[in-house]
DNA sequence: CCTATCTTAGACAAGTTGTCTAGGATGTCA
DNA sequence: TGACATCCTAGACAACTTGTCTAAGATAGG
């Protein structure tokens, strides 16, 4: 009974990777880069697993001329945001907190990430000030 | 061919989050909390998730006298810990950095939240003035 | 027509995961 | 002592996931 489905399995994630960098593109094109010496079946392998994304929303097939291709519809940044909620919600009881203290604490940050989060507090900050609360 | 085992499945986290609250206890103590009205299968149904969890090392038996009690041996803070390492290896080739960085943009943070992270910022600073690079 | 590529549909095995059955051990109490 | 309750171990089991592969139809080029 394993009841529950991981928003994106390691192999599918290795699929995204490649739309990442590359761009839309083809399965044949996908499974050259995930398989370089794999036979016929990496194709289907690849196909199998972009349409698992497709349904869970990841990526969305473009048809034009030529093969059809892949593009993500969800990029790293969405997904990390997803994976962190998820964690939140699971062990924080929802909250981001928890895990944003548990990475200050254990991550020697250099000072140029030191910075940059400093910046990104204060607009935080002004932005509070200035802002009455949305909706 | 689910390949992938969990590091903690949903039900075994259930599972630590009553040792988390309760401090070590017996099975029946923890099937009474996870399944109120469950019958005497669900000690047998915790047992084995206490077999698993502690396989993976995330709890430890204590024998004494009366029923043997389980207690945890990872806790919150190591488990969010070692997520979020895991996170960054497999999303942002081992950087911790982005998942900060998603956390602050994405999170709205209240003033004393904010300042919390000011100190531990700030903390960090002082820290790093001082010490020569570990190693 | 023949061949190569693209495409779809689905079979399959290996593994996970939550639950349950069976049966032995141990202790308690009438 | 015998009956009963509780504890404990071992393992069966089905539902499900997941990566891979086969089979076969469709289409286009020569």
């Amino acid at each position: 009974m394993a009841r529950t489905r991981r928003d994106v399995t390691d192999t599918e994630l290795s699929v995204l990777q490649v739309l990442w960098d590359c761009g839309a593109c083809s399965r044949r094109h996908i499974a050259d880069a995930l398989y370089p010496d794999g036979g016929s079946a990496s194709v289907t392998t690849v196909q199998k697993l972009l349409e698992r994304l497709e349904e869970k929303g990841h990526v969305r097939r473009i048809d034009g001329e030529g093969p059809i291709t892949f593009g993500a519809v969800t990029d790293r940044e969405q997904l990390i945001g997803h994976r962190l909620r998820e964690m939140a919600d699971k062990l924080c009881g929802g909250s981001l907190t928890p895990l944003l203290m548990n990475l200050v604490r254990a991550k020697p940050l250099t000072p140029r990430e030191r910075q940059e989060l400093q910046e990104l507090l204060e607009e935080r900050n002004s932005q509070r000030r200035r802002r009455t609360k949305p909706r």
